[in-house]
DNA sequence: CGCTATATTGATACAGTTCAAGTTCCGTGG
DNA sequence: CCACGGAACTTGAACTGTATCAATATAGCG
């Protein structure tokens, strides 16, 4: 990971993942104020790890730009990806400095990145109440997000459970100003749709198959193209 | 629901739920001033909902006795569920008071609750720092159970999956002073434990069968009893 | 003491895995 | 710009874990 040096950083003032992020709740007046309290940038390669579950770092992590995966490993080297983080999403953050971290981060694309230490945090969180909120409602967030990942990874079958991955992801997207009717960019393998889901690359090979023949949606390539989102989204919940 | 009148609830004084509950960062001098906030207690009978996916309820409940499951279901009527709660799980909270909750609640065993409006929240949260902090960690750490779930649930088999399942809980147990060696009471059916881990009750059956053949686990009739942890412990994350 | 819930057992079907051999894609260096 | 090599994807055949359905057995409740 590079660190970018001081006079090289970029101001949160014009940060266009901002409005997703952390510092969403500061206004445009305190900005200055309180980036202050940001001890870092820095530029992380695709495939490049943030930190490794186990790890006892003591950075949190604002995603400023790009595509990462937060994956868990079981022992017997099965990956399980708990989340696809995108531009604005906060990631590392522990409430106790002393555990470990439970899963691990790692670059899709190159990414940007703006990190706070523990004394950073501790410190913003003492001097601004909302900062505060914005981090339990970020917290509330993530936890309903995982809640409905378990319940499709647990309940429906491959088909349905790509058309919930990709309409999640969809959406998060459409909220960044992507065009989702055209052609996306889209850097995830095989394998890591299919390790965030639950079944094997193989078979979500077959049912990508299935669903870009019936002009559902593409999805190869490093490219997406969602044909019929109408029915992908119904897919996604129901049995069709 | 039956709300207990004030004269006969229990203080939070001498509450045995308390050091696994919000109140836990609250100190014995404070706790009678705190506690002047709870908004309620209430008995929450067997199988009897405190609130559905979907409802714009506006309280978060600390469990103070019982056993309870979070769970949601998909259109087509798979229901997965989320967690299990335990005496001093808190329950329900939203930080986003328009938004409907996004799991229901049902109770397993006969339930008492104490309640917290959101008014009486937000005072809390005013008044208590450490409150603030505590509920942060409560946050964090329920993500963290749940990215463990969702590993599981999504990447290893049947036998791994109850091996997780039941070393998750008997961990939990253990913390509240259950003693794990003798047979201790279970409350939950086969058809929860299976929608918990994602399987069918017909093969949780059969796994079942091996498991206490191999004088692993006896997992039934409201009853639990560990014939030899060390290898269920060895067999939650490992193919053994 | 019967009645409904819940759990067991067996037979069969299928979704999803595994392994292995191709194929296509794409970045690299000549 | 093309040729090469490795990574990512596809395809096929055989296998296996889990689901389904249906029929019994057992447990707990009123």
């Amino acid at each position: 990971m590079k660190k970018i040096p001081p006079r090289k950083q970029s101001s949160c003032l014009n940060c266009e993942a901002r409005e997703f992020a952390w510092f969403e709740s500061v206004s445009k007046g305190q900005l200055v104020e309180r980036e202050k309290n940001r001890t870092g940038q820095y530029l992380l390669a695709a495939n490049e790890h943030l930190f490794i579950e186990g790890d006892e770092h003591h950075t949190a992590y604002t995603l400023k730009k790009g595509w990462a995966i937060c994956y868990k490993q079981l022992k017997d080297g099965q990956r399980q990806i708990v989340h696809i983080a995108l531009a604005g999403d906060f990631i590392g953050y522990k409430s106790e400095p002393d555990e470990p971290i439970d899963y691990s981060v790692m670059a899709v694309t190159d990414c940007e990145l703006c990190s706070f230490s523990e004394e950073s945090m501790s410190e913003l969180l003492k001097v601004d109440i909302n900062l505060i909120h914005r981090l339990i409602a970020i917290q509330t967030k993530q936890n309903k997000t995982c809640r409905k990942s378990l319940s499709y990874v647990g309940q429906s079958q491959a088909k349905n459970k790509v058309a919930f991955f990709l309409v999640d992801l969809i959406e998060r997207l459409k909220r960044r100003g992507v065009d989702v009717n055209s052609t996306v960019d889209f850097p995830l393998s095989r394998v890591d749709i299919a390790d965030a889901i639950g079944i094997t690359p193989v078979h979500l090979g077959r049912v990508s198959v299935e669903l870009s023949q019936n002009e559902i949606v593409e999805c190869r390539h490093n490219s997406l193209s969602v044909k019929n989102y109408a029915v992908l989204k119904n897919m996604a919940d129901s049995d069709l």
